[in-house]
DNA sequence: CATAAAAATACAATCGATTGTATTTTTATT
DNA sequence: AATAAAAATACAATCGATTGTATTTTTATG
């Protein structure tokens, strides 16, 4: 009855063998020959034998525990994410703590804190926007447990991280417009310290050059591409003394509240300004007119990460590695971009 | 250097004293002075101790870790409700382990296995429509593990459960509707073998009679509410003999298929047909018209079923308990429902 | 059959914290 | 100062699994 109560000495007693034994041969040592190996498993199964992990890691001296660190878990990319890291880390055999930063740096920082206090055994990490100093990485890579980066990443040696080509998906997406007609195409980035919007906004700017199209700084606009963002960043553009006729956003958040307040203001998207997004949200596909963006594969993203992960806690501290793994990312084609078409669905 | 290998004895050691007393003391035991305790914490600070929690629950017997079972983490209403289980279980203390039942009942009993594999201490559940049957619940029970069902509950005797009024929220809905000037109002339905789906229709028929409508088998739409059943039903209702005006629908989702699929069919939402959802998912807000919903707060759903758990894992297994909070869900009114009005935003 | 080599299993320490019991130290009382 | 009572601290076992070393058993060989 009391199954979880049954350890491996209450089956070497009942088997009367060494508890040792039953260890070595639950553990498929070669040690244990194949017959009382036989007996064991039989007899820990008739008595529900489940292994204590508390007494095993205590021993092993590990936790078999990672650490997640994300901006918001309620962003359909990230707890796409959360969704890919869970099942392949309980597939390795590791449980998992999932940590909010908010985007804020400070609780970012007491993040790594309680997870360092959790002797989590690997951290996966997607930086915060206000995350430009990265000392709070120090403490992991002194006590030597391993971390990887997802998609937002950090130019550090010595640090591994599973990322998409943001520079080809920012040169997808705005060659996608140049392609669709537009010709003076703004910009929607965020702060551009962070990896992954440097290498949007590049791409951006090397699709410009390869259809000869001038970069114009004023039609850059960098903020944290939150709701408000958006807004605030169709109407300064509007005010501009030229015409703009393509946008686009490094997110979707800020693209579906840039083309709303475009509509606001009687702007035709995408007839007057063709509008394309980054990360597909949910939402992207519902909404009027659905919004062409870049699909961030979330959940292959987790996986690939909790993979990397788990094989460098696995190696050991042999070697500090240094592995980038590129996830395909793809332009979806929806109606936002159809310049000169109408919009149907 | 070395600090998250400083142990009590270490400490003890370069104290002379017993590591015993170490331990008392970092456990503010009326047994050791308070001199030597304030020696004790300020060489265990000097030093960056860290209590081994692997050591302490294995004498202790407990995981300090709460398991969490839900459908899908990418629904917005649990992806909010997790933010406020690890904020408050975090600050209790407690690490969680999420595990996603993708609505499969077979897969929910395989989350309660790796849970029990895990020995947490308490488990969090919201069931899969599919749950009809509860045995798998039995296993906690037999080992004493206190669950708490929050939002998606069932009915079976000494449970918890920290929910919200669905019977007042759909008749609010429902009432809504009415006020607004429906007659005729179909009711898309969850599995009717779930508490809450049961409740929402109650309250759907108790609004209906209040304002002497008569229920009308042919309006209650019973389906797993997901994208396609939005679609599906709407057909079905455009197929009878009599006309439709007003649609409460037991979760966004599928009212927001429902609104696009009339849309199609050239009917216009609210005008000819007005639509209330429920969960307030974050698209809600954005579509086009906006979608008049019930807004379920689920950080604080979260915050409060994870309370209740602690409470009764703290209390050990003296009372099995019986508690069952509510937690207020109130309506909001966007535009779906605005009958008679052109929408605005 | 004797004996060395090999195989299988038992013994015992260990991981770090906790806690009942025993011992030492301090305090109070006469 | 002696002694009992009380307070503070030390000792040692424990939680359950793991693993290096020691011992026993089996197998192989002359």
């Amino acid at each position: 009855m009391d199954s979880d109560k049954i350890t491996i000495h209450d089956i070497a007693k009942l088997l009367n063998i060494d508890s040792s034994t039953v260890s070595r041969a639950l553990n498929n040592s070669p040690r244990v020959t194949e017959k009382t190996k036989n007996r064991i498993i039989a007899k820990a199964n008739e008595l529900g034998y489940q292994r204590n992990h508390l007494a095993s890691n205590l021993r092993l001296n590990k936790t078999n525990t990672l650490g997640v660190i994300v901006p918001r878990i309620s962003r359909h990319f990230f707890s796409s994410a959360i969704a890919g890291i869970e099942e392949t880390a309980y597939k390795l055999g590791f449980n998992v703590i999932i940590c909010q930063s908010l985007e804020l740096l400070e609780r970012e920082q007491s993040n790594i804190n309680t997870l360092l206090a959790n002797r989590v055994d690997g951290v996966l990490v997607s930086i915060s926007m206000e995350t430009e100093n990265y000392d709070h990485f120090e403490g992991l890579k002194q006590r030597k447990i391993p971390f990887v980066f997802f998609d937002r990443h950090c130019n550090i040696p010595e640090t591994s991280s599973v990322l998409i080509d943001d520079f080809k998906a920012g040169f997808d997406a705005t060659e996608h417009l140049i392609i669709k007609g537009c010709q003076s195409i703004a910009h929607f980035s965020g702060p551009l310290h962070l990896e992954i919007y440097k290498n949007r906004f590049e791409g951006y700017k090397a699709a410009l050059s390869k259809h000869n199209l001038d970069f114009n700084d004023a039609l850059l606009f960098s903020s944290r591409l939150m709701e408000q963002d958006g807004i605030d960043n169709v109407n300064k553009m509007l005010a501009l003394s030229f015409r703009v006729d393509g946008i686009f956003s490094a997110n979707d958040v800020a693209a579906i509240s840039a083309m709303q307040q475009l509509k606001r203001e009687g702007i035709t998207v995408p007839k007057d300004i063709a509008v394309v997004g980054f990360s597909n949200e949910t939402i992207s596909a519902i909404i009027e007119p659905s919004l062409t963006t870049i699909n961030q594969p979330g959940f292959d993203i987790g996986r690939s990460a909790t993979e990397l992960l788990v094989s460098q806690i696995k190696n050991g501290t042999k070697h500090t590695t240094n592995e980038h793994i590129i996830i395909h990312a793809n332009l979806i084609e929806r109606n936002s971009s159809q310049k000169g078409k109408q919009p149907k669905d």
